[in-house]
DNA sequence: TTGTATGCGTTATCAG
DNA sequence: CTGATAACGCATACAA
């Protein structure tokens, strides 16, 4: 297992071939070769099982056909999906994906960012919290939900009109009496517009509502507090709910199961994201789901596109309400 | 958003210092370099904001820092942990982690291991299924579960201890007669002692058991007429069951509770994993719980060491058991 | 069409 | 300790 420390490269295919250097190069890239020649060099490829030395090419062109994608993590669902679409949508294209962990951490942003300085990427997908960050304008930039101004392209969810959909569902099920949860950094970005989205609804439809916001920082049992205050004789004061998120969605009907609560009996939930347990079964509550994978398309062809000046500042794809066991349909 | 034509080079920087470009290299390696020529070059670099380019580095040295990690997917919750520990032990060392998505194809998986030969990675970690897959024997390669031979390094958790720990635990929460049910590729690798060390510890104790063994492509009703075939009365014949992971485990709860059995009262039930949901919260079912930040450590120790032949060719790493809701305790 | 030669940005090996 | 210079492997402009 110790380190090959020869490997063969073009000049020793050319010399094998007995042809010039160029030529291999030429064979290698798909250029125009005389018939001959290509049999030769392609032969002696083979017999000398040569690969192309990646760092060597990158030097030469500059291009590293890698593309960083910078998130969060891969436990929750919602980011997994997204880096696995990303990365068929890149692997379509012949790109490799360099997967960026933050963890939240707005330091290790900025650190990955640098890489693209470093040649190391092409450009940048991220979905980021980081409330300043300083984006390089001279490479490839793509933002998740996350609008930093006209010159970085923005790829997002209509998340208006998800939150207005969900009031409107809540509503058409029979709900009179709503509530909206949810928890998240205090940045402004995109997802905010869930609740905006609702409210508007629910204004228009004279529904009436409740909001609940928690920021980051603050300790989940904030929710089992207000549910609790509003219970009166074993009864939610709300009878639909529209969550920001799946995954605290599924928090707070675990939490109203251990009130006593039914869902969907008593209180119909729908969350966000469209989140699958383990893949394409069906998903975990009803909810509005994210277009992933258009998401992961829109993303991937706006940083590889060479004319980024072209390019939209602000991508809003679409988004569906599906049913997922929490309301009465 | 024009790509950046001229990043400046080393030897920019050595000639706004007015030093040599082999200073401007040592001091970016800290190597050792006179006090004041280090603060000319120091200050050149911020002056014109250089970064060093990672090909032109690659190329001479030869190191990409970068591993290839070659895994199913990021879907399932237990990958996706894998992933999130490798990332972080790679991190911890200065290297770069690039995901490399098979989705069980065995195509794929070949391909990926290209990546190593075009000197794109130094070393390949993969969780792979690929029943006759060559690996190369001239760079670092460790796979995870999957043994292949003395000189391929392979990481596991204790799959037999694990499934003779479930069945003891079975045992003393008061189960008389248990079944082990299990889905995966008919490929003997070392998560299928799992059902050896069930059936081990059953046999010891004397405990009745029955086996329930899907291959991948068999339909998942296969389960449901089992169980249902097991039925009289109302009643399971088994009060036990031990599952192959988690993820199944969750599929056959939910079957068990649409027949109306009751867990953990009527039955109790055993996975095999840890996953946790969304991150640290508690686990999905009671479990057998992989301890994945240790063999992401194992993986990432393994695959760095420059001696790898003096690298252990089956580390076996320690499970233990992690009541999740679905067992008495 | 094919051969030759140069340079991409870095590190390492020499002399000084 | 520092400066000059030669590779690393490849793609390409230019010459033949």
């Amino acid at each position: 297992m110790s380190k090959q420390k020869n490997a063969p490269t073009m000049a020793d295919v050319a010399r094998e071939a007995g042809v010039a250097l160029g030529t291999v190069s030429r064979v290698i890239n798909g250029k125009p070769v005389g018939k001959a020649f290509r049999n030769k060099v392609e032969q002696a490829i083979r017999r000398l099982g040569y690969q192309y030395n990646n760092s060597g090419r990158t030097l030469r062109t500059g291009k590293t056909n890698t593309i960083a994608f910078i998130v969060p993590n891969t436990i929750n669902p919602y980011f997994a999906h997204l880096v696995h679409h990303i990365n068929i949508a890149l692997e379509k294209r012949d790109c490799k994906m360099l997967l960026c962990f933050t963890e939240y951490d707005t330091d290790r942003e900025a650190e990955f960012i640098q890489m693209a300085r470093q040649k190391l990427v092409d450009g940048i997908i991220a979905l980021t919290y980081n409330p300043d960050l300083t984006i390089p304008d001279n490479i490839p930039f793509v933002t998740i939900d996350r609008f930093f101004s006209a010159s970085v392209p923005c790829v997002a969810s209509d998340n208006f009109g998800g939150g207005a959909m969900a009031a409107r569902r809540l509503k058409a099920l029979g709900c009179t009496s709503a509530a909206f949860l949810r928890i998240g950094s205090t940045l402004t970005n995109e997802p905010s517009k869930r609740r905006e989205g609702f409210i508007s609804a629910c204004t228009e439809m004279g529904l009436p509502y409740e909001v609940m916001a928690l920021e980051d920082g603050q300790p989940f049992s904030e929710f089992e507090h207000f549910l609790r205050s509003h219970i009166t004789d074993h009864r939610l004061a709300f009878d639909g709910l529209f969550i920001g998120t799946d995954y605290l969605a599924w928090e707070i009907i675990k939490l109203l199961r251990g009130m006593n609560i039914r869902v969907p009996e008593d209180v119909q939930v729908i969350g966000f994201d469209g989140i699958r347990m383990f893949g394409d079964q069906e998903p975990v509550v009803s909810t509005i789901v994210q277009p992933v994978q258009e998401i992961a398309e829109a993303c991937v062809s706006t940083v590889l596109s060479d004319r980024l000046s072209a390019v939209p500042s602000l991508t809003c794809l679409a988004v569906r309400y599906l049913y997922g066991g929490t309301t009465k349909e």
